[in-house]
DNA sequence: TTTTGAGTTGTTCGA
DNA sequence: GTCGAACAACTCAAA
């Protein structure tokens, strides 16, 4: 039944036409899939299979379970166009990869690597106890880690000169796909969609995103900015579950506007985390600038609970808090704001805030997750100036000027003025009972001063910036 | 080896 | 209201 498997003597040069076994994980599309393509042109019948482990499934925030659940129908239904059906299976992926090969006869295993330690752990535990050749490739990015390098054959530490060299690089070539049928045995079942939650799923509902971004892409550079309306791409969670393809993207979007250009290059920087991700697995645990894991973080439980639940008494802040809960997704530059309020203005360690988006987020992805949040802590790669501390009043009135943003996440502020709402607290009395609104009865006082917790982050970073070598 | 130049996303102050 | 400079020193890439 599987005699080249059985003895591990297949050679990766043979062509085999039988069965080969494609492992779904982050790339759940069949368009633009290495993969995929490589299975269906090597093989007679081709496995689809996706193991739900709950290890991650358990761990998800709901939108992002239903958001998954919803990819997994819609590749179901996909695979059904080509007379097949989405194996899956529930449990751990090093027993149900190597079960799912026996049973089928297997002769050789197909996946997307993923750049986690956690998946780059598992999936050698997978291969070890598999009796067959695997293929793997590096299908959720533009390029593979390790492949783009300066001049000294390093990961550059700076984003300019990756980007550089990212943008110079020609693509590998990804396999052609190929004409095998597609097994149409279902394993267990796929949980039903609760009925709120997800935006709708798979590769065509993505790319009809993607086209749907093109109308916007050209004023991507002076929108992209403005929370109250729908100037960034929308497509992190596509590229978050590889609905989409990067180079898809890219290649769809192109250069040819300064618009275009700018989007591409947020690829780029997408690439760049993952990258530094395969090189430094501590990166989610540590400060990638040694120094600043000896920050003396207050952490005040009162405070991290106030950010956590949106009652801040910052209304920017805590707008972004509230649209995550209630949706999963939060606007980036909100998130930037959001972020620096807790890792400056309360002195919170940025792990803390890492570990709540990501799994809160629907498109919370380790890398991307940690790179940024390790940017705006200033603990990370690149050497911003430690003194920048984003000022929550501020960028709600330059970003958000209307007050658009802000009323629909905190109704109960809605009622004052444009130039009123982004610090309710400077508002007289008055006003604001005009506006219906009592300060630490409708909506919080503000829980920090932002100019004095911005002259006690400077200063705690200062202390650390200026710490003898070696002391602990 | 040494030197040079640059570095996503900001804020505040004073002219 | 607008504008430029200061913030402070460091790391990294490349010449």
């Amino acid at each position: 039944m599987d005699p080249d498997g059985a003895k591990g003597l297949t050679t990766m040069n043979t062509p085999t036409r039988d069965i080969g076994l494609v492992w779904f994980r982050r790339d759940l599309r069949l368009q633009d899939n290495p993969a995929w393509s490589a299975a269906t042109a090597q093989h007679d019948v081709v496995v689809a299979l996706y193991v739900i482990d709950p290890r991650l499934f358990d761990r998800a925030g709901s939108f992002r379970r239903q958001q998954l659940l919803a990819n997994l129908h819609a590749l179901d239904e996909t695979l059904a166009g080509h007379g097949g059906r989405l194996f899956v299976r529930h449990g751990d992926p090093v027993d149900l990869v190597s079960e799912t090969v026996h049973r089928f006869g297997v002769a050789r295993a197909y996946w997307n690597a993923d750049v986690t330690p956690f998946a780059a752990r598992r999936d050698l535990q997978v291969e070890q106890g598999l009796a067959i050749p695997v293929q793997t490739f590096w299908g959720s990015l533009v390029h593979a880690p390790g492949t783009v390098l300066t001049a000294k054959g390093t990961l550059s530490r700076v984003f300019t000169p990756f980007y550089k060299a990212w943008h110079r690089r020609p693509w590998d070539e990804w396999p052609v796909p190929g004409d095998a049928s597609v097994s149409a045995e279902v394993g267990d079942s796929i949980p039903s969609l609760e009925v709120s939650g997800s935006g709708p799923g798979g590769e065509t509902a993505a790319l009809t995103r993607l086209e749907a971004f093109l109308d916007r892409v050209d004023d991507y550079e002076t929108r992209r900015d403005l929370p109250a309306e729908d100037g960034t791409s929308l497509l992190s969670t596509d590229l978050r579950f590889g609905t989409l393809s990067p180079r898809t993207v890219s290649d769809v979007v192109g250069e040819s506007t300064a618009g275009r250009t700018a989007f591409v290059r947020q690829l780029a920087w997408r690439d760049w985390y993952a990258h530094l991700l395969v090189e430094l697995p501590e990166f989610p645990h540590h400060a990638m600038r040694e120094p600043f894991d000896h920050l003396t973080w207050r952490n005040d439980p009162d405070d991290i609970a106030a950010w956590k639940s949106g009652t801040t008494g910052y209304p920017i802040v805590d707008a972004g808090i509230r649209q995550l809960l209630a949706t999963g997704w939060m606007h980036n530059r909100v998130r930037m704001i959001v972020a620096s309020f807790l890792v400056k203005d309360l002195l919170v360690d940025w792990r803390i805030g890492e570990r709540y988006f990501r799994h809160l987020l629907v498109d919370g992805d380790v890398a991307q997750n940690v790179g940024n949040w390790q940017w705006v802590a200033g603990t990370g790669p690149d050497s911003s100036p430690y003194h920048r501390v984003f000022n929550p009043v501020v960028q709600s009135r330059k970003f958000d000027a209307s007050g658009a943003y802000l009323r629909h996440w905190i109704p109960e502020l809605a009622r004052l003025r444009d130039d009123e709402i982004h610090a309710p607290w400077e508002n007289a009395p008055l006003d604001l009972a005009m506006a219906g609104v009592e300060l630490g009865v409708d909506y919080p006082h503000p829980i920090v001063e932002h100019s004095q917790a911005r002259v006690r982050a400077l200063d705690a970073y200062a202390k650390v910036r200026l710490r003898p070598a070696g002391e602990s």
